[in-house]
DNA sequence: GTTCCGCAATACTTCTGACGTATCGTCGGG
DNA sequence: CCCGACGATACGTCAGAAGTATTGCGGAAC
């Protein structure tokens, strides 16, 4: 049974005639007639009574025009949805990310895709960035967000651009000593109990944080380790110690705590995103374009990484490659 | 764009390879190529990535092929609900009925019919005589139940038949003189305010009912009249007067009323099922099958009245034409 | 770096089957 | 009883789907 055979029911049933049926299907009578019979003979029943005051479906006729018709909506749809998913205006993005990345730029970043791709469906997970890493490599996810370059096997299959720049802050209680200062100088930290993320969780701001105090006596060595932002500053603020964090964390502003910056500034390993040099997916391809947009901030970095990755980025959305050309156009 | 093209797609889709794919649907491999091809030409996208490790659908490729799968299981549901409408398994039978045509018989032939035919889906109407007739002739219904033969235009192409008798019984409150009493003369009646089915509903009992007293000083002259028999069953234990109904009116036993048979024995008009003589739904002619098979105290007049149908009841239904031959087969 | 192999694409032929023209059979209406 | 309308049948034609043979390309092995 092909999609003529169904066409040419729902002409015959709406015309009730097979001359005009036929007519308007740009045919002969003779051969809908014959396309008739053979779809009644494959289907095993009359779909049709032929009266003197015209062709009306049996009940039989009925019920497989109802399905003949759902069919051919599926069949147009197929079409639809598959332009749709090559301009990556359908389709889903699976997303690992680092907590304190909500703070920014994430925020405006998805806000801003969800709105130009509302029939995307996001999926986002909160995770460590080596787990993003490996989901990322794994094909779990699409995109990655963490700190730090990513390593370990398969991670030179991933393209990475940095999204984001923050320096060192520290957070303590409102009834700790530095509270109300400007600023805290990194060496009047090294007799403080610190509290960080955790090596496993961020090994790059850690093993950051470790180079800066050097190796002897370090004040990581007694320090409390909390997975995300919200409790490293809960920590602060019940006292256990001072919280270093990005500069986003200041966003997160409560009475009990008081933020303050580290001096000499120092510079976080970049936000990064990363994902994988393959993936030819039109959504990441418009996901890219988004963040593109929106992190100029970071400088031009993130515009040369993508540069040298054109078959993520212009493939399949620049309007210049708008006329589809698939195998046999020429 | 033709049903071919989606199954070559799923094919290649399931296989990811063009010569096993072409193998799994009987054909070369380079047809297949170019089915395949065409069918990117006329959607527009590229559906299916070609590398040295197989052949993957693209993201365009992944969204047709969800609606390919869809397209197809609707065409063969097209078949196989055509079968199913054909033998009578689907579709609606909307059945108009007088109430109290649902004491009996009706309760059993719905009863097993439903059971039979699950997937039928009963639309029930309550409505008088005559209003079942006019919208069985109107085509708004496909069965009708009710009192005395159909009139009026449009009857002669129904087809009518017996389905149960019953005589005319009285109801009384059970406070009232006859409370208490097997039986009540015709000729006791005469006195009393009776309660009964009004004319515009039952003009076969109502005249049926006039035809016994006579016609001067009929007390049908000042009786109360209802729609339906809860009602006049209501009636009567209010004191009103003598409820007149058919006998399976004692279903509805209730403390407050008393029934009592009415001497000498009063046949009403039977019970008749009716349905347009040029109906050919084997859903009808599966429920003729169950009211001829649950009917038989009736007698042999339904079977009778059905025979010279066979139209309507042996075709499409009867084993013997289970060879389905439309047009061609030879 | 070169060769080889597997696989899809291309070239070209074959043949099925969908379509068109002409005609017939049948059923109602005048 | 004839005529007209309509669907079915008969048969020739041609588009296009499939088959065979071959080429082109990319990755892996040597």
């Amino acid at each position: 049974m092909e999609a003529r055979h169904l066409r040419y029911a729902l002409a015959l049933a709406e015309h009730q005639h097979f001359g005009r049926a036929a007519a308007s299907l740009g045919i002969a009578q003779p051969p809908l007639s014959a396309q008739i019979a053979a779809l009644e003979r494959e289907v095993g029943e009359r779909l049709f009574d032929r009266t003197s005051r015209g062709v009306f479906p049996t009940a039989a006729g009925t019920a497989f025009l109802d399905r003949a018709r759902r069919a051919l909506a599926e069949m147009s749809g197929a079409v639809t949805d598959a332009g749709r998913a090559a301009r990556g205006e359908s389709g889903r993005l699976r997303m690992g990310f680092i907590g304190s990345a909500l703070l920014a730029p994430l925020p405006g970043v998805l806000g801003r895709f969800q709105r130009s791709r509302p029939d995307v469906r996001l999926d986002l997970r909160e995770m460590g960035s080596p787990d993003g890493v490996a989901a990322l490599i794994a094909g779990e996810l699409d995109v990655a967000v963490g700190r730090g370059a990513p390593r370990g096997a398969g991670a030179e299959g991933l393209v990475t651009a940095p999204i984001g720049a923050d320096h060192l802050i520290a957070v303590v209680a409102s009834t700790h000593p530095f509270a109300g200062r400007a600023e805290v100088g990194l060496d009047q930290l090294v007799t403080e109990t610190l509290v960080v993320a955790p090596g496993d969780q961020e090994p790059a701001v850690s093993s950051w944080l470790r180079s800066l105090f050097g190796s002897a006596s370090s004040p990581l060595d007694r320090a409390a380790s909390a997975r995300d932002i919200h409790t490293i500053i809960g920590l602060a603020a019940c006292g256990v110690g001072v919280g270093l964090g990005p500069d986003r964390m200041r966003l997160l502003r409560r009475d009990d705590v008081w933020f303050c910056d580290v001096t000499p500034q120092v510079r976080l390993p970049d936000l990064q995103l990363s994902f994988r040099a393959a993936d030819r997916s039109p959504v990441l391809a418009a996901f890219l374009d988004v963040v593109r947009a929106n992190c100029r901030e970071v400088g031009s970095r993130l515009d040369e990484v993508l540069a040298r990755h054109p078959a993520a980025c212009s493939e399949g959305v620049s309007p210049a490659a708008a006329v589809p050309s698939p195998a046999g156009a020429r």
